[in-house]
DNA sequence: TAGATTGTTAATCGATTAACAATC
DNA sequence: TAGATTGTTAATCGATTAACAATC
């Protein structure tokens, strides 16, 4: 067990989950570094390398136990746990992903939506609603950035005042935060670029 | 100028074009590389190091040309150009991409939409009438898939059929395709789910 | 000219892959 | 037991950073 995982390790995770629960789903019981790293486009050695990040979870021989593995990966993620989360910004991302079943399977709650256009409705809040008081209330602790570019350093200001400390950000444009907030983004745009950037070097019209 | 540009400089280009946009809108006229790696927590070696496998568009003692560097990155990517996409699945997710301003803006248009239930209306169109004289005729170059994960393949092998070559996807599965195909995935749980190990590493609740 | 800043080469750092002894 | 496959150490590869001569 390392102090310090390598970012690339993290990001792998989710990977490894998504592969393990569609085999445990088809009822397969064990599989080798090998096998699963065929199936991930990887080499069998990473496979391995990364397990052993977190202590080694195989069995000489044998390969590993695909439930206890994904048992160990969900432990390790955080997905034994429940997330209550907001979301500001009622555009279509916005009512994409509170109406997303598949994060709240995962136990990723949206528990509601705000809006800087203070269209109060039943489902939508208006952002003056959102204080510190709301926040320790109902246990948020993830705050979904879903906003313009304009609106969301304003946003993330507002969230972090209101005491929530982690941020996925949809919106296109890196936040400033203190040194204690995590972030994370999905930059759509950035991954549309790439497409177009290897579509061009490929010549894939 | 390099035959082969490193995946890591790549992804970095979105963030560069990006930050140069704001810039240029501010009016902004030239900025060092020391500057421009500030902005994106970087570092200027790096900067540097990034401009000049295209060639290096700086000058000495000055820096760097905001409009002219943004322009020549605009034409490295691809942004010059037009793109018509398609998009299939008629959920939240193919709304929000339909009805986006911002791709647009750069050249990216989504010209219509399908769905697999073929709940056929004015804006979407049943998947059969997705053919290779429709890609052809309509000089449809980008393919989006927002399915679920179990119709992604099967979309995924239609759009390849009919001729697309390049695939946006946001089902949260890999999908598999001939060497040809670009594919180029936003993969969202993933991103959540760092999200939560972050979180959980810092103990930020 | 003198100061600033590039482009590039060399050094360092981190991540991936190969190899193999340990062992189920 | 013999074959399979892990966990780990060492080697390689790729990406980042540092340094500095070139030059605007």
């Amino acid at each position: 067990m390392k102090t310090k995982v390598s970012p690339a390790v993290i990001k792998r995770l989710p990977r490894y989950y998504r592969v393990l629960e569609r085999l445990s789903r088809d009822n397969i019981k064990k599989i080798s570094s090998k096998d699963l790293a065929n199936m991930l486009d990887i080499t069998a050695s990473q496979v391995r390398q990364d397990f052993s990040t977190f202590g080694g979870f195989g069995q000489q021989g044998y390969g590993y136990d695909i439930d206890s593995l994904k048992e160990e990966l969900s432990k390790i993620i955080g997905l034994d746990k429940q997330y209550n989360m907001i979301v500001v910004g009622a555009g279509n991302i916005g009512k994409a992903l509170v109406s997303y079943k598949g994060f709240k399977a995962s136990g990723f709650n949206v528990i509601s939506s705000f809006d800087i256009d203070e269209k109060a409705n039943e489902t939508i809040k208006p952002i003056s609603t959102l204080t510190e008081e709301y926040i320790k209330e109902n246990n948020v602790t993830m705050g979904i950035i879903a906003t313009n570019q304009e609106a969301a350093q304003e946003v993330a200001d507002k969230m972090i005042k209101s005491g929530i400390k982690n941020i996925w950000n949809f919106a296109p444009v890196d936040i400033n935060v203190p040194e204690d907030v995590v972030v994370e983004n999905i930059f759509m745009s950035d991954s549309l670029f790439v497409l177009a950037y290897r579509m061009n070097e490929r010549g894939n019209n």
